[in-house]
RNA sequence: GGGUGCUUAGCUCAGUGGUAGAGCGCCUCGUUUACACCGAGGAUGUCGGGGGUUCGAAACCCUCAGCGCCCA
């Protein structure tokens, strides 16, 4: 095979575009549902139509791509199955700002046109996240791309409603839900994100004199749809008043004082107003004594059916006014002004969330929701790290019904029709409904749909030759902060459709990405990173490989663009290593010489390499992406380009590295391989050009070869190590300039002969000739070095480089000694340790009686 | 308020009982024909405080302090 020759300098933009085409084109990502090879299968968590790619993203699809990559070299069918979801509220709030701008809203169009225009929109311009996946490398099977507004989805959606309808687990019930008065729909509880904000209590007097009340409120409005006061039955301070009724002030309605067990006697005052239709536990109040539930607030977040001059205000207008007018009437008791407390947020646009009494439609998740846990605690499923398990079962064993309608028109509108006698009818795919019937207005929550997501892409309700191989699949790849929006949705849902098959074998959770100092990013803070940005400087592998070191099991990582550069660095060094090997002819071809037959060094990189395979290859199973990037950084760069091609120069300069060109050759060949998954790019660019091949998407993973491990020849070369280091720190504390060559004398055992020349080339050492004068000698281990130096010796500092040695020497035998001397330590401290501990002291004493010669020998100073 | 983490070199983090580590940053020297996006060498830590267990603790237990996250 031959080789093409690589350009000096490495430019990742130029090369990446131009090889995610050639691999799509080949068909590299599409894998055979008929193949007999074992499946591995992700499907990649949906992102929103209206979505970029931001740093979050690029971690996880970092992680997905990698598992994916490793796994099709290992020879499985591998499907990683993209596509996207339609994001009711979000892609309804942009087609509507479009509209705005033109003075339109939706409800000038009607439901018809606007829904046509929603899609218009989808054709034109969303998906911009699945053109910056194309950027990162995903290698994701474009052919099998879905959507949740697909018409096989749409399917999914339409069977399981009916099905979870006939089970008993959807209904339709009056409660308090969330709801976003500006995107004027009902929302989940995991759609309200709260926050701790300044607001105000004020305390308020129901009543007169002997029969008053005092409650507290951070929303005084909310007073206009009181239909009791509630206190706790044991409050001796109210017992009086129980079974009484006091007059609410502006409103004049008379309101029932009722005890109930659930009101805290030691908060506030201990009474608390009740309002049913717009506080959560107010309404389970109100049911547990029959009371009235006044709806007082529109869905714009209006007042209205009060009666009162408060109708038609805003929310917040009226919490002024509200407290006005009571404080007119010497009503206020008390104030606190800022208070801060806990307020809920609509997700999506940050308004504040209104509590409000609605019907809608409901699944019932309990029995869904232990299945999702028991798959989990039975192990069928594993959460990865398990240390995250906890957070799942809390939740999954905490999960409130979950309410699914949503006041929208873009999404799959709820398969539900009412007829002319208030019947209900829920029908599946293929079903009409009867004349006279109608349609019920609002759609399904988006998750609702995600949620088929692992099996719907699939082919579901069908029977497709894809589902059977595919399902269940292999991992679900996600940041711990969302496990709740759509894992455990996809759990309740693959459960109950797959027959109790849970979708995922492993639900792997990675952490967030944080600025370089831990702090989360936002744009308000200006500290956010744009991945787009970084990959136009310094390529996706740089990105890929940052993001992936950083990965420690389930924890954030902290980012800067500082460690970007360092990756982009790394591949630098990569690409110059292999320059190097073909400047110096080095060969991916041909049998690998005999192993016994190479010389020491060879033997070592490839025992090291061989580690590095074993390693690396654990490490990506178990989802240890940070350890494994170490452990490829510290061989490619430390073992390979520091020591491996600096001891191997001499030989391939002076023309005597036949088998060195060879084993160069598989080492790189090898380590293109392990490190493709995580740096498909510059591997790939280097790999063709270097053995020929076609591609390594679809070439193998490195083989892992136990008769490559040598313990013998990686203890010579750390002896040979540490003789360079030792002689390069003496030149160094003399001052002798790295270029400046010296004579030199090298004593040693025979084993080290081989490689006098290749040492000789490193510390630039020559053979002494006629005129050699003795100035100093280095005893490094079993190695005397005798060296001339034109110049004398720096007594000095060769003086306190020695007492430096020395004294280091001296703390390490007294450390030893003293252990070795407790009679505690020698009768407990298992064989080995006293071993250990025995050689260290024999070491020291060695070192500390040839340091003391040598500093006896130098001149006084 | 209830859970749950975290605290190790200037910064970001590894390290689950046997001589404290990495990357970046810092200091010195250096253009030696792969690479200055580089090379060589170097400095830097009472492992948050206190107590305990142990022959031995960064690691295990208790306690205090600070920071974070989730849920209410």
């Amino acid at each position: 095979m031959s080789q093409r020759e690589l350009p000096s300098v490495f430019t990742p933009v130029e090369i990446e575009a131009p090889l995610y085409e050639k691999w799509v084109a080949a068909g590299y990502f599409t894998p055979d549902a008929k193949s007999e090879k074992p499946p591995f299968t992700i499907v990649l968590p949906p992102p929103n139509v209206t979505g970029v790619l931001h740093i979050g993203t690029a971690l996880d699809h970092t992680l997905q791509d990698i598992l994916i990559r490793m796994k099709r070299m290992k020879g499985f069918n591998a499907l990683w199955l993209p596509g996207m979801d339609h994001a009711g509220i979000a892609t309804q709030n942009v087609v509507e700002k479009q509209l705005a701008q033109q003075g339109r809203s939706r409800h000038d169009l009607g439901r018809e046109e606007f829904v046509k225009k929603v899609w218009e929109w989808k054709a034109e311009s969303s998906g911009a996240i699945l053109g910056q996946m194309r950027r990162l490398g995903d290698s994701v099977d474009w052919t099998r791309e879905r959507f949740t507004m697909d018409e096989g989805l749409s399917r999914a959606v339409l069977t399981i409603f009916k099905r979870l309808y006939d089970a008993d687990l959807i209904y339709r019930a009056e409660r308090i839900i969330n709801w976003c008065p500006r995107c004027m729909t009902a929302l989940s509880d995991i759609e309200v994100e709260h926050s701790d904000d300044d607001g105000e209590l004020v305390s308020i007097r129901y009543g007169d004199g002997e029969n008053s009340i005092v409650v507290a409120t951070t929303r005084a409005e909310t007073m206009l749809g009181d239909t009791a006061v509630a206190v706790h039955p044991d409050d001796a301070r109210y017992a009086h008043l129980v079974g009484k009724t006091i007059t609410l002030p502006l409103v004049d309605r008379q309101i029932p004082i009722v005890a109930d067990e659930h009101v805290d006697p030691e908060f506030g005052t201990g009474a608390v107003k009740v309002t049913p239709a717009h506080d959560p536990n107010d309404f389970e109040i109100g049911q547990r004594h029959n009371l009235e539930s006044v709806v007082v607030l529109s869905a714009e977040g209006a007042i209205i059916n009060t009666g009162t001059a408060f109708d038609g205000l805003d929310r917040f207008e009226a919490r002024k006014a509200v407290v006005e007018a009571l404080r007119a009437q010497g009503r206020i008791v008390a104030e606190k002004r800022p208070y801060l407390h806990a307020v809920g947020h609509c997700q999506r646009c940050d308004t504040v969330v209104e509590p409000r009494l609605s019907k809608q439609w409901f699944v019932k998740v309990a029995p869904l929701a232990k299945a999702a846990g028991d798959a989990v605690r039975d192990g069928r499923v594993k959460i990865e790290p398990e240390s995250l398990a906890p957070r799942y079962f809390e939740w999954v064993d905490n999960m409130h019904d979950w309410c699914i309608s949503r006041q929208l028109w873009w999404g799959h509108r709820i398969p539900v029709w009412y007829g002319p006698n208030d019947e209900i009818l829920v029908l599946g795919p293929d079903e009409i409904a009867p004349e006279g019937y109608i349609q019920d207005l609002d759609v399904l929550d988006t998750w609702f749909s995600s949620a088929l997501w692992p099996f719907s892409t699939l082919g579901w309700p069908g029977s497709t030759q894809d589902l059977k191989k595919f399902y269940p699949t292999s991992v679900l790849v996600t940041a711990y902060d969302i496990l709740f929006f759509w894992v455990v949705r996809m759990m309740l849902f693959g459960l109950f459709a797959m027959d109790g098959v849970p979708p995922f074998h492993v639900i792997l959770l990675h952490g967030l990405v944080r600025d370089k100092y831990g702090k989360k990013m936002s744009r308000s803070k200006g500290n956010a990173i744009d991945p787009l940005e970084l990959m136009d400087v310094y390529g996706a592998d740089a990105i890929r490989f940052t993001l992936a070191r950083g990965a420690n099991p389930g924890a954030d990582q902290a980012l800067a663009e500082e460690w970007i550069a360092g990756s982009r660095n790394f591949g630098t060094k990569l690409w110059n290593a292999v320059r190097f090997a073909m400047m110096n002819g080095a060969t991916a071809s041909g049998e690998l010489p005999a192993f016994n037959s190479l010389n020491a060094i060879d033997r070592w990189i490839l025992s090291r390499l061989n580690e590095t395979v074993v390693e690396v290859d654990e490490l990506l199973e178990k989802y240890e992406f940070a350890k494994a990037c170490e452990q490829i950084y510290h061989f490619a760069w430390n073992d390979l380009c520091d020591w491996y091609l600096e001891l191997s120069k001499e030989a391939f300069a002076s023309g005597s590295a036949h088998d060195s060109k060879r084993v160069l050759g598989f080492v790189l060949d090898q380590l293109l391989r392990l490190m493709h998954p995580i740096m498909p790019f510059i591997t790939e660019e280097l790999w063709t050009a270097f053995t020929g091949g076609e591609s390594l998407v679809i070439d193998e993973w490195p083989e892992i070869i136990p008769a490559h491990q040598d313990v013998e020849a990686v203890k010579f070369v750390y002896e040979v190590q540490e003789i360079i280091t030792e002689v390069r720190r003496f030149r160094n504390d003399q001052g002798i300039k790295p270029s400046q060559r010296i004579p030199g004398r090298f004593i040693a055992p025979k084993e080290f002969a081989r490689y006098d020349s290749a040492m000789r080339f490193v510390l630039r050492i020559d053979h002494p000739e006629d005129d050699f004068v003795l100035s100093t000698t280095l005893e490094i281990g079993k190695v005397k070095i005798e060296l001339d130096l034109t110049h004398s010796v720096d007594v000095v500092a060769e003086r306190a480089r020695l007492a430096k040695d020395l004294a280091a020497a001296q703390k390490d035998r007294e450390t030893a000694f003293v252990k070795l001397g407790n009679e505690n330590f020698m009768a407990k401290a298992p064989a080995d340790v006293v071993i250990e501990i025995k050689e260290r002291l024999t070491k020291t004493d060695a070192d500390i009686e040839r340091i003391t010669a040598q500093l006896e020998q130098l001149p006084s100073a």
